[in-house]
DNA sequence: CGCCTTTGACCGGCGC
DNA sequence: GCGCCGGTCAAAGGCG
């Protein structure tokens, strides 16, 4: 009980319980889970101009992950450009989503211990999204290249929970991995906060279209949102509640910089990127997509 | 040599 | 106030 008061603004964790719970369903997006399964979410995807929605989604789409995040990569088309600036303007409005350590490199003072940076400064999450994928490796490829920070027990689950870091410097995306202690085939990510930079790899056939491009990044109403998706996660708290559509799209500043003293192609992975990687295989991708749908506590 | 993972310790939030 | 737990740090070691 109190873990599933507690997983309630914990979206990793209530993915986890969202195969024994009940979720309402909030508009607050920013900090929800997502499932998909079957043709129904194949059709989904269509609808959001996923252009490829195979059986097993990951095997095309690299950047797919990264865009369902909220952490909106601009497609690699002619769309591009102007979904990156209009998620620029759009993040002018975000108060929320301020850089919980993402800037700090240029703002920490070297002299302060980066721990101890935290007393006094209010830990804000930034936009969330979990989603539960059944795969045979914990970490699923999403075009990103990520290092791992930490690795927790999970209560209540022989599975850990792994910490992830976006490796690119300037950003700031975390994403926490695990299993579902009742399903170990199912991996449960949560993605947290914005790439501002590109994924390594982009998918074959673009990443995203202008509906999910919109939704990534809040332009679109989650009123219109919630007839394709099933946002399980409510987020009880004021702290996170209070941060749900203002926060949806705000590119670090390093993106701004990189996209004012770059004039890369929207194809060109950032400085930081490895090689194109190669061909992956349908395991190490992201998985099967596993169908929760929404229910009812 | 650089990047990554591992892992124990630490810290803050939250419930009781 | 205390204890539990999630999240993060950072040193150490491994690997290519």
């Amino acid at each position: 009980m109190e873990d599933k008061h507690r997983a309630a603004h914990d979206p990793a964790t209530a993915g986890e319980f969202a195969g024994e719970s009940s979720w309402t369903l909030n508009a607050d997006y920013s900090d929800a889970a997502y499932y998909f399964s079957g043709e129904r979410e194949r059709s989904m995807f269509g609808d959001f101009g996923w252009n490829h929605v195979p059986d097993r989604i990951a095997a095309t789409d690299e950047g797919l992950w990264p865009s369902m995040t909220g952490s909106i990569e601009p497609p690699a088309t002619a769309a591009a450009s102007s979904y990156r600036s209009n998620n620029q303007s759009v993040s002018s409005s975000s108060s929320e989503d301020p850089p919980e350590k993402s800037t700090v490199s240029d703002e920490k003072p070297p002299e302060i211990p980066s721990k101890s940076k935290k007393k006094g400064q209010k830990r804000i999450r930034q936009p969330r999204f979990a989603f539960m994928t059944k795969s045979e490796v914990d970490h699923l490829e999403d075009g990103y290249r990520w290092r791992k920070y930490g690795q927790k027990a999970v209560k209540n689950s022989p599975f850990p929970r792994s910490y992830y870091r976006c490796t690119n410097s300037k950003c700031t995306v975390k994403k926490r991995v695990e299993r579902s202690s009742e399903d170990p085939t199912i991996v449960i990510t949560t993605y947290e906060g914005r790439h501002c930079h590109h994924t390594v790899g982009f998918p074959r056939g673009g990443i995203i279209s202008h509906e999910a491009a919109a939704f990534t990044t809040g332009q679109l109403a989650p009123t219109s949102m919630s007839q394709f998706y099933y946002p399980i996660i409510q987020s009880p708290r004021s702290d996170i509640n209070t941060c749900s559509s203002n926060i949806i799209s705000q590119p670090c500043q390093a993106a701004q910089d990189e996209a004012g003293r770059s004039s890369r192609s929207t194809t060109t992975p950032a400085s930081d990127a490895p090689p194109p990687q190669p061909a992956p295989t349908d395991e190490g991708l992201l998985g099967d997509i596993v169908p929760l749908g929404m229910r009812n506590r």
